[in-house]
DNA sequence: TGTACATCAGTGAACGCGCGTTCACTGATGTAC
DNA sequence: TGTACATCAGTGAACGCGCGTTCACTGATGTAC
């Protein structure tokens, strides 16, 4: 009984050595992340639950952040690196544009449902809750939104889809896709037993749609 | 200067009539909905808010509401009839269930766009956070996606999707329209210019791809 | 027509909570001499 | 090899805030006699 208390108290982390503060910085990210995947919800992380789960003090995380937005910014700055990586993994060595599609589609859904706080907080929130650096502006020059796109245009350059404009094909099937994953994680029961045949009939469904 | 101050405190409500402690509650919802209506934050509408907007203090909101879930509730109950009925205006006398879905379709995102925070609190919030009778399952018996499921089993049984669980394209097109909704709320600025456009598109695209 | 009284729609003050953030400080670590 | 000292990674206590909720109460309203 002694050791598996409900909620131990974290051990106090050891101090870092002078010249390695910045050791914390990445510490405190690896725990928010943490603290978001485990609670599945925002308002878990907490800077005195992020402190506590580092083994640290309250204010020591302002030593390496200026408040609250700049730590969330940080842990969702990572995800959305991942996301790229994880689209473009997906179709590597797809020529086919439709094809490429279909695979990013279906990781895109994925790395919602397995990451859904940070989902939530990339692409379902408020825009005046989101960090302010989050313009969305921003977001159509992301890597992921430009591979995007730009296979799209390959497409449409092709003949393989009806013509359209780019960017209302490539906001269209963005739209469709988010769609499923975010009814996903907001109704997961939902849809728990139609997930693949969803994403499947979904995917066939837009690829068939846009189609010349 | 005087009467109209930045943030006037609202005047004291006169108290009801002996038998009619009942408007209150009345004049409650309507307060709750008209704070997330005009602050777009689901986050303002405290109990303390909501009862200075109706000229009360915070403990008489007890006296019709057992807690703050209840008063939510309230307010998306209503919203939930309302919805039903617009998409049921939107259909009224179309005969044909493909014109019939991309009618519902239309009208289910307008919805959305013209009821952000509500929409939000229906279909974007995390199932924990939204109250706890807005069971999951039940959405699937509400009149919107009975009559929904309905119309997809008419286009099934009368030849004009190609076959599928008529669950499986229920789900997979509510889906692609809630994509649209949602991203329209979460992120206005990247989709002003292309709304309706990316509406119809969308429509046209989903048709197609399950026509027969 | 007048009065005592029960009802009930509210009020005012306070509770404990967790939060983000600030401020003055401590004490181990490394360095200069 | 020993010691004074600057650096800097942290700490502890407190701030003010708004929140949901509770509790003992008040006082206008309507009714019975």
């Amino acid at each position: 009984m002694s050791g598996a208390g409900a909620r131990p108290v974290a051990t106090r982390r050891r101090r870092a050595p002078k010249g390695q503060g910045d050791r914390l910085r990445e510490e405190i990210v690896d725990a928010a992340e943490l603290l978001l995947l485990q609670t599945g919800d925002q308002n878990a992380v907490s800077i005195r639950a992020v402190a506590e789960a580092v083994g640290v003090s309250p204010p020591a995380i302002y030593l390496h952040f200026a408040d609250k937005t700049e730590l969330i910014l940080a842990v969702c700055q990572r995800h959305f690196a991942t996301l790229d990586r994880v689209l473009d993994e997906s179709a590597a060595g797809v020529t086919d544009p439709l094809e490429c599609l279909r695979r990013r589609g279906r990781a895109y859904v994925s790395f919602g449902l397995e990451n859904p706080e940070v989902y939530r907080i990339l692409f379902m929130m408020r825009p005046t809750a989101s960090p302010p650096e989050w313009l969305q502006a921003r977001m159509l020059e992301s890597p992921s939104f430009v591979h995007w796109m730009a296979i799209v245009e390959a497409a449409l350059a092709g003949g393989a889809i009806r013509p359209a404009p780019a960017r209302v094909v490539a906001l269209g099937l963005w739209s469709a896709v988010h769609g499923l994953a975010s009814l996903c994680i907001a109704k997961p029961d939902l849809f728990e037993a139609d997930r693949d045949a969803l994403i499947d009939y979904l995917l066939d469904t837009l690829l068939t749609g846009i189609a010349q």
